[in-house]
DNA sequence: CAATCAATTTTGTGATCACATATCGACGAT
DNA sequence: ATCGTCGATATGTGATCACAAAATTGATTG
């Protein structure tokens, strides 16, 4: 039977909005700090402001968006400060990620994720700016899948979620090639250390790849000289003890 | 003008309700599995359906409540293998807190955590059994705040709250006492390596904690013989190279 | 020209209504 | 006796309305 209908779209609107809004901010197409009306949007999407209210309310619980105290809700904006712990955070969450992942890693999904970093390499060399942030945004969440943990996968979800609106900007500075260049060789260290199933390596180098990005995002966009020292967070390797952040 | 009148609450309907729905999940006043309505949920809060309906649907997001392909709510239950799961996470998440705490803390900050866990000390004595629950998650957040990062401390709060229902179960087991007092001196440990800014043993002990009471509930409640190996996770000391989990 | 105040519009919030669907129970046919 | 059908009830979902507070606009005044 299953080859005579195929099952219908039975979601409800407001999960289809809430989809709509997440894969507008992962993509950065609302502006940090962008305020958002409940009606505009309900307009745009073609809905009434019902949908709208309860979707939004859901992005608000997960820090995508702020409700100031106007009860107004703008699209979250990361300062200079938070920025630093929400990178911090998400060497944390993502490096375990791929300690797991790394400990389930078979042949066939190195092959796999090899071939994700060749179309993200093909899209830098191609200069498709929106091709890089999705080829990126892609190998990343290959990698995390294969850790086989929902709850893992929803929370960074939520981490990055909070990333897309800075993404926005990346597209418009220049030298952001050779910043995405230099991931493409730090996705394939993440890659060969799963292949050895070396956990902590391959957890080094995927809070690696996070901070440098962070660290040059840092610098063009804020302008401050300090670097992000998340260091330790992934504990690279033995006898390194924890130091000040 | 300030000593004449006090701040009234302005907060939303909608806000009140969420939290008040979130206390009752943190203190296990609903089962796992316990499936729940709107509008009776309106009934006993003494509201129309509209504002219950945005709280669930947040609590939806946070992990905390379920919806069924019926429409229908209930409160998420952890299976046998979901729960190792989110052990391991708590491990990496509130150990990386505790390490960050560890960092921060301060004489006068060691003492306090010492004050809380001696309250909660007594309240194991006294065998006031909500009174022991209250207070270790008492001890926990306190040491969590330390850390100073806000959204380190919502997630965490995500985390626990898909814990509440089942701690509800650990008042009527027999011998939680005998856990609890192990718990005591486990958060001794923890002060002890803030006291002396040791963040690995900082995060070590609390991942120990977390990891010691699930197990000791896993033998209880699931009955199975196998304990939750999330060893490597805070990674304790020096050499200890990655094992699988 | 700038500042202020009132009127108007906008916006979030809550309540109510309408509707499709799911659930459960009774009844009847095979 | 079992399965299917029909009807009644309950429940989530979406739309619309009402209202208070905030934002905006425009006129008026110093």
């Amino acid at each position: 039977m299953d080859d005579k209908v195929r099952p219908i779209d039975v979601t409800t609107v407001q999960e289809r909005v809430y989809q709509e809004l997440r894969n507008a901010l992962y993509q950065g197409r609302f502006m940090p700090g962008e305020v958002l009306t409940i009606r505009a949007l309900a307009a745009a999407l073609g809905t009434s402001p019902m949908p709208v209210r309860e979707a939004i309310q859901r992005l608000v619980t997960e820090n995508a968006l702020t409700q100031l105290p106007n009860r107004t809700f703008q699209v979250a904006s990361l300062t200079s400060e938070t920025y630093d712990e929400w990178i911090r955070l998400r060497c944390e969450v993502e490096g375990y990620a791929a300690q797991r992942a790394a400990q389930r890693a078979t042949p066939a999904i190195c092959n796999r994720l090899r071939k994700i970093n060749r179309d993200f390499g093909a899209a830098i060399e191609a200069e498709d700016a929106s091709g890089m942030l999705q080829g990126n945004q892609h190998f990343h969440f290959a990698v995390y899948e294969v850790a086989e943990s929902d709850t893992l996968l929803k929370i960074i979800g939520s981490l990055w979620l909070r990333f897309g609106p800075v993404l926005a900007f990346v597209q418009h500075v220049p030298g952001s090639i050779d910043m995405f260049r230099r991931g493409v060789s730090v996705h394939e260290r993440v890659v060969a250390a799963m292949e050895r199933h070396d956990t902590a390596e391959a957890r080094f180098a995927l809070a690696l790849d996070i901070r440098a990005a962070a660290s040059w995002f840092r610098r063009h966009h804020f302008g401050a000289p300090v670097e992000v020292t998340a260091g330790d967070a992934a504990l690279p390797r033995s006898s390194r003890r924890s130091r000040a952040f």
